[in-house]
DNA sequence: TATGAATGAGTTTTCATTCAT
DNA sequence: TATGAATGAAAACTCATTCAT
């Protein structure tokens, strides 16, 4: 039977994907997560290895929710090109959900180095997920194509994120709309 | 008569660009950062009010020398479009030599949340400079043709550092040389 | 099973006491409490929020233990007079214990400013039970006798620290038998 | 010929005495000197020894001036009287005028220890001044009451530090001319 | 499964003092 | 006389992790 709301394990994870994300990962005390969470300090460490495994299995979940997100977008359209400009309308509507927060997979990314070669592989898989999922869509389409569409992509996010706008996402829909 | 090396404050600044850059703000103490700087701890604080102020230095030292590298590149050009694939070239060679590090602004960005403001203007106001001095090469251009060469400059950056590879540079140098 | 002496907490508590007792507040550091203490400095902050929660820890305690104190002196005397000679008493045998120390509660006013206000209202409301419990031996005085054997108690405390000797406290325990 | 406001030397003395006497000595740090002082740090060491120099120099120059403004406050009486109810109106116009911070002898008393034998030194004499300086005053009166006045003079600062409040300074005048 | 206690090493920042000019 | 630079030691506090129960 489960849990009310949710339990420990699910709650620590819960926590981590909002504070490792909203404000980094290195500036997340375990503290914070345990206090915020509600469970007893130890109890982290029954369930994660790690502050780093906890990491991972945040980027892990938050990977499958997101790709499932953009899926829920790109689902409502029939054509190739009305999928690309719906899946540009979930970065419009992540942006808003999540003020502007960016990608969590470039974020962890600029916070890891080559030493973490784990946190890499995953934040690198998830990137060819997404560049996999959006060259199915477009695989009438040359592969120049396809990449020139993931990059604008990739920059919808990050500048949204920088300027804390908008602007971006609606620019880079309009240019892949061209390509298409 | 100039110190031999160079003086303790600049030794500060250089030692936290290394840092900072290479494994991020938070990850970095002041404790390495003197360490390898050479100098006294209160010695830090001396020359800078704390962290976040050598942070802003670091930024605004980092800004003006990138500016300038990439006007280095751009300089060897004569015609906008040739200048435009200078710039690429700026970004591979930054990619040689700083092993993929990616853009120092949108790394720290990711450790950035609204209440750090001065952080965050620095950040934007550097980008703006970009995107003003990648406007003025095209300056014939429309806006909708800037703005995307824009964009594929910082995928350019961003995906290099992502795939610890030079293709997304060669890739988005291509497509900008298809729009012009 | 109870713990050998004391427990850590306890211990922090004892040791903090002594030297925030004996040589005040901020001229005692975190170092020397746990040093001395014999615990780890994460170990303070696991029992006590911070050093001034520390402080009104060690006030709280400090008021129960002298109250007790001196009601045990107090308790050994039938009449009202008697009482407020053994009020007086204890201060000497306190004075000799603590080599003149004087009022853990003065002396922390002294490094006490009206930010502090938490601190104040401790040492305040410590003065005012005092006051209370003097007055209440002195049930069938005037307000005037009671508040005039209330400073000259308070006058013998400050004054035997300052002088390093007892005949403050003797002299006025002269004086309020005078005047009952 | 003198500088127009005051000297450096002067202008730290009286930083420092505003500074040390309002949040302490121990929680007064050299920096908050200099720096409301307007001068260089190296300029306090050129003028004081020590810290601790510097807090004899406070000492004696509040001891010199202090005393002045109770004998200008006894002065305007001509009895004995009259000059002791004086010397307690010079109590409340401190206060008032310094917000009840207090002797500042007693307040440096309650952080020193054994160990500073000269500051130790200065804050008894300034008491044994006041002592004499009041037992002149009542030169006709027996030595208990000489004492009894002194006590409740010193109660009178103490306590009104302690409330906040003119209440100890009132009472204690009235005792004290009951006293006479 | 769950937890409160405990910890050594770390954090950023400030201390009082001295030095070179 | 005056000062900006420099410093070792210490300040209060937090880190991620482990242990005993």
């Amino acid at each position: 039977m489960k849990k009310k709301i949710s339990d420990p394990k699910q709650r620590l994870l819960d926590t981590a994907t909002d504070l490792f994300y909203n404000q980094g990962y290195h500036a997340t005390g375990i503290n914070q997560v345990i206090q915020e969470a509600g469970v007893a300090r130890a109890s982290l460490y029954l369930h994660y290895e790690s502050k780093e495994t906890l990491l991972l299995a945040f980027l892990q979940q938050r990977h499958t929710d997101w790709m499932a997100g953009l899926k829920r977008f790109t689902d409502t359209a029939a054509k190739p090109k009305e999928k690309i400009q719906a899946a540009f309308d979930f970065l419009s509507d992540n942006n808003e959900k999540e003020h502007f927060r960016g990608c969590a997979f470039l974020n962890i990314l600029s916070e890891t180095t080559d030493r973490d070669a784990e946190v890499l592989t995953v934040i690198q898989d998830h990137k060819k997920d997404l560049r996999a999922f959006l060259g199915d869509i477009l695989h009438k389409e040359k592969q120049a194509v396809k990449d020139h569409v993931y990059l604008l992509f990739e920059s919808a996010i990050v500048e949204s994120q920088l300027y804390r706008n908008q602007w971006p996402v609606q620019e880079a829909k309009k240019m892949a709309a061209g390509l298409l």
